[in-house]
DNA sequence: AGCTTATCGGAACGAAGAATTCCGTTCTAG
DNA sequence: CTAGAACGGAATTCTTCGTTCCGATAAGCT
């Protein structure tokens, strides 16, 4: 499995993963980087993409496909236990880091009429989703979709330590999110342990 | 009260509330931004700080400053019910926005001697605050200080709107964690409604 | 009234950064 | 053996930003 053609495909995988962690890392980061993490040269990315914005949609694109799966096997589910198939949907999409890929990137690119259909259509699932939770009677009633939402953008501006830790953390923080959320009042251990005040400390020095 | 000096007076305090508006919004803001939001000219600006960095210093040290006077009211309190000690010093802080002003501009200066050690004194404060909430049984003990820390951090990432709208979505999600966070459990309503889909999608179209 | 000087607005300057283009090289497929 | 796809990375061009500089203004003092 070698051969030109087999690299470039490799390639392709290997620069959207670069892309992402660089942009949602820092969504203002230069093309630069991308191609440096990807561990190729600039002009194997505009053989791709035609430009930065080309690309960014691109990841936006993705981030919301992957919110739908997430959200359709939500509401698609009709044999799991109601608050166990929320519960999972929440973590799938904190899982996915679907925020950091649409509504972080929002700003930095303009977005296609195929973007807003899919923000329609994962917005519309959420809806859904919410809406079965809320009549099984496990979600509480007085928070909405849109307060999901913004739960969802709160979890994924945590960033600490690398991609797995950060992962961990959201998760601790989502879990004490659930508790409260959950109807009737439940309250189960939080999982990963806390940060550390080193690990909290480091974060004050400018990196170059 | 009129005369060069009080002009200048007034100059100072326009350009700090300016300079908080701004690197709040944007921590890589540049600084011609803070010169315009205070209506004033650059020079102004120079002519009260040798460099930009300064400038974030003192923004920093004003935010640690705030921390600092807000939890020790909660570690001073030894009248007021454990519990509401506590929340209202999670709500001071918040309402503070301490967070942005201080973890969130590390990286675009460098920490004086002077910050670390305000940093020092907040965190020991923000522990002692944490002790006596959890040895008055009013705090679930599995989390921790850093915790706290990283919800602060959490809803600090919340904006939308003006400042009162989010100062408002701020404190409806302060309270969603404050009902978990309680021990015994305990659930009020949420304060502040929750965003609406036009306050949500307004944020895709970029600004310029 | 006239002079001094603190204060200010904003243009000018220079350095840094970033998106995109371009060119020479490599290596595979046919 | 050669045409050309794929690539690395320097060169180019444009923008942005921190800082400096200069002329204008007017308060306060003599």
């Amino acid at each position: 499995m070698s051969g030109r053609k087999a690299q470039a495909a490799r390639n392709d995988e290997l620069i959207l993963a670069a892309a992402r962690a660089v942009f949602t890392a820092d969504p203002n980061a230069p093309i630069a980087a991308v191609a440096e993490r990807a561990g190729v040269g600039i002009s194997a990315l505009y053989r791709r993409y035609p430009s930065k914005e080309a690309l960014l949609q691109k990841l936006c694109g993705d981030g919301l496909k992957r919110y739908i799966e997430v959200a359709q096997r939500a509401v698609d589910d009709d044999e799991g236990d109601p608050w166990e198939v929320f519960a999972a949907y929440l973590r799938g999409i904190v899982d996915a880091d679907s925020s950091s890929l649409t509504i972080r990137l929002a700003g930095t690119f303009q977005p296609t009429e195929e973007l807003f259909a899919d923000s329609a259509r994962a917005s519309r699932l959420a809806v859904e989703a919410h809406r079965r939770a809320v009549e099984a009677g496990v979600l509480r009633p007085d928070v909405t979709p849109a307060d999901i939402a913004l739960l969802f953008e709160q979890l994924a501006s945590v960033k600490l330590g690398d991609e797995r830790r950060t992962a961990e953390l959201r998760h601790r923080y989502l879990a004490l999110v659930i508790d409260s959320l959950r109807l009737p009042p439940a309250r189960r251990a939080l999982p990963g342990p806390a940060p550390d005040d080193e690990e909290l400390g480091r974060r004050w020095i400018p990196e170059p």
